[in-house]
DNA sequence: AATGAATGAGGCTTCATTCAT
DNA sequence: TATGAATGAAGCCTCATTCAT
């Protein structure tokens, strides 16, 4: 195994097992301590792959909703089950046990600069749906009472909510029962 | 002014200030320091009246979105008009800000006893909203597809949806206006 | 003894241990921890007082050889016997071991700010010092071949010779005994 | 280019970084990684050559004031223009800049180790202008109110004055210049 | 009841040094 | 001989909490 594979490996241990801890116990509970314990690695190891403790927490975006987003750009009518299946796809890819949500959602709101990452991130998604709810309007699947940016923004909103919901202990254990369900009731609300 | 009716302003004094804070901020963020500082008193003063500075934080349930719940038990038909008025209520009472709604948000996911108040205040809500959907479905109001549980359920999400995508900047500016439009959707999602 | 009283006495304390250590092994050597032990006091305490570590040195200031400098201001003729005697009065109170004026010396030298505040001090010395050598030079005390400023500055460094040998070991024991017997060569090598 | 020289080569890129380092920012603030990073050698090898990061100083004393001194030994009458110009000799060969006078200083001041060598060398400079001094004070270029052992002190004194107020910002900004006006004082001030 | 000085456990981070490749 | 990833002891500093006044 060469140098860069091991580099690679023991960075990922210690990414991994941050996770691991911060979707547990959160992001201020979980010393660089018990990181280090867990990845097998000494203290000084750390600090050489992450400057502070906190640049550790910018690897969880790489598991915010929004990472697979590129996902839905080349949608086609009928818009509606295709849609349903990416968003399927994304929660699937996602992983997410409800504590591991819930990290991610506290990632979220613990700093200003991930909040900003966060609206970014979801004014990406929204422009890429606004399209797609056009199109669906046009040919007829959608209502035309609300604009394609409110029935794009309904739609993360939806998502949104079912994932915060379900990470706070409501609604159906499997996260993709509870999504299908409550997008089902969502496209017929929106529907023309 | 009596003395129990000072006591009773400094405690105000210091739960506002923590408030503030911890909706500004985040809970780690704040020290005791900041919120004596804020509210104009001592430390030894804050230790006077809670025990800890976690003990604050429970003041915040407070504003859970459950508080106003028991306004919700009388509703009769049409169930729709009145549930939506009833919603609109209970959010226009919480009087939140984004941040202020972040921070709640983050109080239920900071602690395991908060999350448990969550889920137990959620289940209470639950139990109310199930014999209303009930009620509404044997009316004709509602679908039958789905059990009154569900429809609960879902009611809720919706609504913590709303909560969380406007708190987290996405949304219409005015929090009931993003309300009524979300619900005005998935009342029809669910109509029979 | 009052809370006042017991602060000054605290943070005595603290600045005379902190004093003695960085003294006797250099300011980096010198841990917190050190200095806490030896005033008696906790760490907590230590950064009640202080801010930083580094704040403390800036207390070394006070002891800088430029302290008294004002002292100087109404010298009359003749000038050398008064200006020599106040020197070894700026000596007599700095009360130098000559493991303090090296710890001194490297306060000075170690952070551009120490060495920026010497530089003032020694400006604001010379600016005192000027007018004196110019009365001396009229009344006929000292050589007309150096200009009243470079007099100046040629005492102050004559200074600053006698203090930086004498506290790297070399000349007298006694450092009023140096202090004397160089600057009687000075003045006779500035006479008239 | 043999082995040995590509040895030496490597092992002056380490000391003159190092030294370029101390003397800009300071002995503790220089950190070995900066050092090699500006030899262009690795860690690895700044250890293959130096046992210890402080082992690297010792090598300032290559440029201690000292360090041309037996360049003074055949002095023969008239002692002050000979004497004068070895001294400025010694300044010239040092090639000092403030900075990297402060450096050296600073290296003498921060080792037990490095403050006797200043006192063995001190001494030894000592005992070489003793004899001088005496030969001075025989053909009546000097004072006999003191001793040749203290004319030979006061001769450093004034040596290290100029270098020591010099690198603190004071005087000249040229050495020489500052070391020649300082010493004719200096030598008027202990003639017959 | 109010104060704020004192506490000290415990966190994050640094950095000289080692050693397997 | 050169490399640089890994190490871990040790340092600075934070902050909730206590308690004498």
């Amino acid at each position: 195994m060469g140098r860069e594979e091991k580099k690679r490996q023991t960075k990922l241990a210690i990414t991994n097992a941050a996770f691991k801890l911060f979707s547990e116990n959160g992001y201020e509970s979980t010393k660089v301590e018990d990181i280090v314990k867990l990845a097998g690695v000494s203290k000084g190891t750390f600090f050489n792959y992450f400057p502070t403790k906190e640049a550790v927490i910018e690897d969880f975006e790489r598991i915010s909703i929004y990472s697979e987003a590129e996902k839905l750009m080349n949608i086609t009518s009928p818009v509606v089950p295709k849609l349903l299946s990416s968003l399927i796809n994304i929660v699937h890819n996602l992983n997410y046990t409800r504590s591991l949500r819930r990290a991610t959602l506290m990632a979220t709101l613990s700093s200003a600069n991930n909040l900003n990452n966060h609206i970014d991130n979801m004014n990406n998604l929204r422009a890429l749906l606004i399209p797609i709810f056009k199109h669906g309007q046009e040919t007829g699947e959608f209502t035309q009472k609300l604009s394609p940016e409110t029935l794009a923004d309904l739609t993360i909103q939806m998502f949104i909510g079912v994932l915060t919901h379900w990470c706070l202990g409501g609604g159906e254990d499997d996260l993709i029962t509870q999504l299908m369900m409550s997008f089902d009731v969502f496209f017929k609300g929106i529907s023309s």
